[in-house]
DNA sequence: TGATAGATCGGCT
DNA sequence: GCCGATCTATCAG
C-alpha cells in the first residue's frame, strides 16, 4: 500500500464533522490513536494522539463554565475547530471544539506520538529525545508550531491543520485518569491515555 | 521520582 | 490586581 507520509493512505483521511459533534468525555477516549496532520513551514508533521482531556460546559474546570467571552467565543461554536489559548504568559495550548453549535465544550490534546518531522520538531523544541517531543500540551503546540493565529481553524476541511482516522484505540488499551493542573472539578475522571504509552506526558494517570 | 521556584502576560474579577 | 487546562531547571532522596 502507499504510504504517503509514513502511514497507510486511508489513515489520512480527515475525520467528519459528525465524529466531533458529541459530547467532548465520549470524543476525547475516541481521539486517541487518531492522527494530528500539520503543514508548517512548507513541510507536513504528523503525529498520533495518545493523552486528550475532556472540557464540558457546566464543567468548573473549563473556560467555558463563565459563559461566552471573547477568548472562549470559539469554543462555544460548530464542532471540529481548533480552540487555542495562551497562558501562564508563554505557552499556548490546543482543543478540538466538540458538541453542538453552541454547546461550549472541547477536548484538550495532551500528548501524541511524533511520526513525521522530528526534525523540525526537534529544532522548534530544542529536545532531541522523540519521548519528550510532544509530551505535555503546551510542547504540542510548541513542536506543532500552533499559535492563537490558528485558533478557529476548520480541522475537516484544513489544511493547516487536520484530524484524520489514524487508528482507534481499544477501550482496554485506554487509561482513566483525574485531569492535571486544575484545582476543582477533580471529581469528573475525564483525562485519557494510551495504556503504556513513553509518549504520555506526566503524571502519568 | 518528587517537590519547588521562577518565568511572564492575557483574561477576567 | 490575581492567577492560570505549563515548562524548565535545580535540589533532595
Amino acid at each position: 500500500v502507499a504510504r504517503p507520509f509514513g502511514v497507510p493512505a486511508g489513515q489520512l483521511a480527515p475525520l467528519p464533522r459528525s465524529f466531533f459533534a458529541r459530547p467532548s468525555p465520549e470524543v476525547a477516549p475516541d481521539l486517541l490513536g487518531r492522527l494530528l496532520v500539520r503543514h508548517a513551514g512548507g513541510e507536513t508533521l504528523v503525529a498520533r494522539i495518545v493523552e486528550t482531556e475532556a472540557y464540558e460546559e457546566g464543567d468548573p474546570a473549563s473556560h467555558s463554565y463563565r459563559g461566552r467571552t471573547p477568548r472562549t467565543e470559539v469554543m462555544f461554536g460548530p464542532p471540529g475547530h481548533l480552540y487555542v489559548y495562551f497562558t501562564y504568559g508563554m505557552h499556548h495550548c490546543m482543543n478540538v471544539v466538540t458538541g453542538k453549535d453552541g454547546a461550549g465544550s472541547a477536548v484538550l490534546l495532551r500528548a501524541a506520538e511524533p511520526i513525521r518531522g522530528l526534525d523540525a520538531m526537534r529544532h522548534r523544541r530544542g529536545v532531541e529525545v522523540p519521548d519528550r517531543l510532544l509530551a505535555g500540551p503546551a510542547r504540542l503546540t510548541q513542536a506543532l508550531d500552533v499559535d492563537r493565529t490558528l485558533n478557529g481553524v476548520d480541522l475537516v476541511a484544513g489544511p493547516d491543520l487536520v484530524v484524520a482516522r489514524g487508528r482507534p484505540v481499544e477501550r482496554d488499551r485506554v487509561v482513566v485518569g483525574r485531569r492535571v493542573g486544575i484545582r476543582v472539578g477533580l471529581d469528573r475522571p475525564w483525562r485519557f491515555a494510551v495504556r503504556g504509552s513513553r509518549f504520555v506526558s506526566s503524571p502519568r494517570p
